[in-house]
DNA sequence: CTACTTTCGCAACGCTGTTGCCGAAGTGCA
DNA sequence: TGCACTTCGGCAACAGCGTTGCGAAAGTAG
């Protein structure tokens, strides 16, 4: 049972009458996005909540009144009165994405199931100002928006429910403002969110590019725990514990790329000796692929055995321009370091993250999205 | 806010009223708990809760007709009626804790505020059998609690919560199962929790002496997250998230010793190269500490880099044997690689664990109050 | 058409935290 | 000493939560 929750927050911890509504809103909500286009029926979501049919009736009720839920034809009966099946209304809700990289910016809009509805992509210079990014990647939303949702009004049915920007390089999560992003010095200390949410008139939240892609696999499915392993420019890791992100005490948390696997090592960017980041795209870079599946697989069977978590998803460029190879590397160690610690269900998979270049935009809509289904914060 | 939950639990996540009342009691109670013997006010539980005073009123009346807290004293006045100061009652309840090392056993009896109120030794064969070790650990927990609670029957105010057994080696916290004991694979496989709830007939919860001991200083006012680091006859980890400890999916995170950080390093007795533990404890041997220190603080370094937690905490009897110089070695390596990624706030503090030899069964004892305070898994 | 099964909403209920109110218990000043 | 003031904290009424009991609705099976 879960009412979110970590970190120092245990203040505040307290859970009243409107509180465990939303909570358990938010939770039927979660299933009914998982169940997607299928639906579930309300009997099946009382043996998941573990709350009784009549509970789930009046809050799929409330729902329905809100206009988030809607009856979806029934199901096949077995013997009796068949079970009417409910299913999330797609456009009861829009959030936009902005995936900003270093070179390009790339908008989606998706509704409330997930589904990409509209998308652009522009060229853009990370390097060219905070002034001139903000304008971009305001415009960008904007005119997106206007395509796709046609300037639907805040409150109408086909509404915009906020703004959700993924960038790369570390950031403070909470209060939405950029540390130094790796190659671009001047962003330290600029206050994202504050500057967009000002700019567009909407809520705004920005994340790290690794963990709105892993909060986008965890919606679409993905296990309850995972790390994503994001390699193609650098190194990084999304970590979902729970269903949700797990970010930190400082929202700092998934500094992946800069662990240290070997001590006194070639020097990285960083200044560092040893990350693995250093190693595994040096041996990319030399042509050896395998080699560098290997160290990538060295980190991750560290990271798996800290955390205990039950799968590796893989993705980023890199990665996508020899996948297989990338799999098999990184599982075989995974699985080898599994065998000697003797874990008895066997080893942890290891995959190719689904979603392809969209997932980041897609999971950064999510980000916006999340508080509404339960998963804001691990 | 939190009522309790992570990983694939998000099943049964629903919360009724019961749950909300649960949930609520035991966080009063664990901030009881926190305010030891100087109490704590209704309006400040009030306060930390987000509950309104009115509802802490209620809370703690149902808690003060279960006997478990009790007005003590008021606080000095601010110009009004002064505060009515709350308590626990120390004697409301007790927990016996095992900590079962390789040549022997500590027990200790807690009693609500975790002082500790009997305590036992006496060497111990890991060695011996199943059969010798779960008597010997259910003589030595009857006889203290025969010492000191004179055998007050279950029920009673003085009554025995349980018993909680900490030792090396991984093991299914969830089933109560070992997997093989280091050094120990006779073991491998063995009920121990159904065995001693059989034979001493109270509730019986095993963990690792790393997770004991991190619930332990959790609970004695560490952090809200942070890492126990235990260097002694091996290495391993005890994380705290939130203020519970982090288990993972199948209860073995915390894999902390077989963290590779020398790619192709010397073997370990794992069978992979270059684990920190073979390294560390090399680097000891040598009678080299400072670089057995500065080998800790780079594992140290990926783990707060990968977590983003606020505290490590050290302990064990190489530690033990040279605190400073492991303290400012490990700190000195997480302060660099803090500095480098450009973390705002300063480098993470590093500190030697408190609590001493009597920690890991003082926290092992608290495995059993955890439940009641909201601790229950993180 | 009848009997049966199963779903699901209405109504009453118990219990939660909340609100409004007032007595209790202090301080500070005349 | 007395009075005004502040603050705490319990009583009572209340709104809202999930739960229970029950019956209408909507299917299947014979």
């Amino acid at each position: 049972m879960t009412v979110s929750g970590t970190a120092g927050r245990r203040a505040h911890a307290g859970v009243n009458l409107p509180a465990l509504r939303s909570h358990n809103a938010a939770l039927v909500l979660d299933l009914l996005r998982g169940a997607g286009a299928e639906g579930i029926s309300r009997l099946e979501l009382a043996e998941r909540t573990g709350l009784t049919p009549q509970a789930v009736s009046k809050i799929t009720a409330r729902l329905r009144e809100r206009g988030l839920v809607a009856e979806a034809g029934r199901q096949a009966s077995t013997g009796g009165k068949p079970r009417t099946v409910l299913r999330l209304v797609p456009d009861a809700g829009h959030a936009v994405g902005v995936h900003v990289d270093r070179d390009e910016a790339r908008a989606v809009v998706v509704d409330l199931d997930g589904a990409v509805v509209g998308e652009r992509r522009r060229p853009l210079d990370l390097g060219a100002g905070a002034d001139a990014v903000v304008e971009a990647v305001a415009r960008e939303a904007e005119e997106l928006v206007g395509e796709v949702l046609g300037g639907c009004p805040p409150g109408s049915a086909e509404s915009l429910a906020g703004v959700g920007v993924a960038l790369p390089g570390p950031l403070d999560h909470r209060s939405g403002v950029l540390h130094r992003v790796t190659g671009f010095p001047e962003w330290d200390g600029f206050p994202l969110r504050d500057a967009l949410t000002r700019r567009l008139g909407v809520p705004v939240v920005v994340d790290k590019d690794t963990n709105a892609a892993a909060l986008g696999l965890a919606v679409a499915g993905e296990g309850g725990s995972f790390a994503y392993l994001h390699l193609g420019t650098g190194l990084g890791a999304g970590l979902v514990i729970g269903g949700s992100v797990h970010r930190g005490v400082r929202t700092g948390a998934g500094e992946f790329g800069h662990q240290v696997i070997q001590l006194d090592g070639p020097v990285c960017g960083c200044g560092n000796r040893g990350c693995v980041e250093a190693l595994c795209l040096a041996a990319v870079e030399r042509g050896e692929p395998a080699e560098a599946a290997r160290v990538l697989g060295a980190a991750a069977a560290n990271l798996v055995g800290l955390l205990d978590i039950e799968l590796v998803l893989l993705g980023g460029r890199t990665v996508a321009a020899a996948p297989e190879v990338f799999v098999s590397g990184v599982s075989a160690v995974v699985a080898a370091r599994a065998r000697r610690e003797g874990m008895p269900d066997g080893a942890v998979p290891v995959r190719v993250a689904p979603g392809g270049e969209r997932g980041v935009a897609e999971g950064a809509a999510q980000l916006v999205l999340a508080p509404m289904f339960g998963r804001g914060d691990g």
